[in-house]
DNA sequence: CTTCGATCCTGAAGGC
DNA sequence: TGCCTTCAGGATCGAA
């Protein structure tokens, strides 16, 4: 479900509610996700401490606590957070939830599975295992056509794989990168050492200027996206190929075409990407 | 080193 | 109606 703009777009919701809270309990109702919950050391870590602030990094959420320690939210494919009234009913696949002053309570919803919650401390941020190895932020000051480039530089392989690498740049998913590349004009199976400097200008235009619109408009919700208030996003009216099979192409009228991609979805018009 | 495929898990949707 | 198959927005691991 999240990529960048939907972690982004949860982010920005949170931060009116969250700054400040004190949390004053956690229950772990199911520790089985993509890593197992270490419920100790996530009650060590967050029982009593307020929250300072909310960062986001690829596509993890991080909510920096007192006393150097941070919280790591990962949505995986299904996940959900939210803040809601503490005595609100427990959800189905409600498997953690912070109960915080003032009679709130963050939950977090996931039916799959796949997402993630742990605690950290705060200054091993950078050389823990999930965040060593990741690439450029997107929408940061080192990420352009050059650094694509570069970054290309004696790969094979298509460019949609290429583009939705975290270890070259982050929070691109399966959506997005079908959008980036349809604006950029370029086939997803074209290979990456087969793209000029200009492309590779235009590729990462289109990452940020796609990125930027889906955070505008609050994010995609095909199906259960929704923000840290419950409200869905909006990008999915403005999608120019994903999910759209059979459709006319908004530049060309051309039908829309579905292939599949290491195992996944890619949308393109065959066209207007060359 | 890269690159590909399989895998974790549940639920929704479509075909018959 | 029900049963079965396919597919889904992510990330990791082992094999080639």
């Amino acid at each position: 479900m999240p990529e960048l703009p939907e972690v982004e777009v949860l982010r920005r919701s949170l931060a009116s509610h969250l700054p400040g809270a004190r949390i004053e309990s956690v229950d772990v109702h199911d520790v089985r996700l993509r890593e197992r919950v270490d419920t100790r050391r996530l009650r060590a870590a967050a029982t009593g401490r307020r929250i300072l602030a909310l960062e986001r990094r690829a596509k993890y959420l991080l909510a920096h606590l007192e006393e150097e320690r941070t919280l790591v939210l990962h949505l995986g494919m299904s996940g959900r957070v939210t803040v809601v009234p503490a005595d609100a009913a427990r959800l189905p696949h409600e498997h953690v939830a912070f109960t915080l002053d003032g009679g709130r309570r963050l939950r977090f919803v996931d039916p799959r599975r796949f997402g993630l919650v742990l605690a950290l401390p705060t200054a091993g941020l950078g050389s823990d295992r999930h965040f060593a190895s990741l690439g450029v932020e997107p929408l940061g000051d080192t990420f352009d056509g050059d650094y694509l480039r570069r970054r290309a530089r004696g790969r094979r392989g298509p460019v949609k794989a290429f583009l939705m690498d975290a270890g070259i740049v982050v929070g691109v998913g399966n959506i997005y990168a079908s959008e980036a590349l349809f604006l950029a004009g370029i086939d997803p199976r074209r290979s990456v050492g087969r793209i000029g400097a200009e492309r590779f200008e235009r590729l990462a235009g289109a990452v940020r200027t796609v990125l930027a619109r889906a955070i505008e408009l609050g994010g995609t919700t095909l199906n259960d996206f929704v923000d840290g208030e419950g409200n869905p996003g909006e990008f999915q009216i403005a999608l120019g190929v994903y999910d759209r099979e059979g459709e006319p192409c908004i530049a060309c009228g051309g039908p829309v075409r579905r292939i599949v991609q290491s195992g996944r979805s890619t949308y393109l018009c065959v066209r207007c990407q060359r």
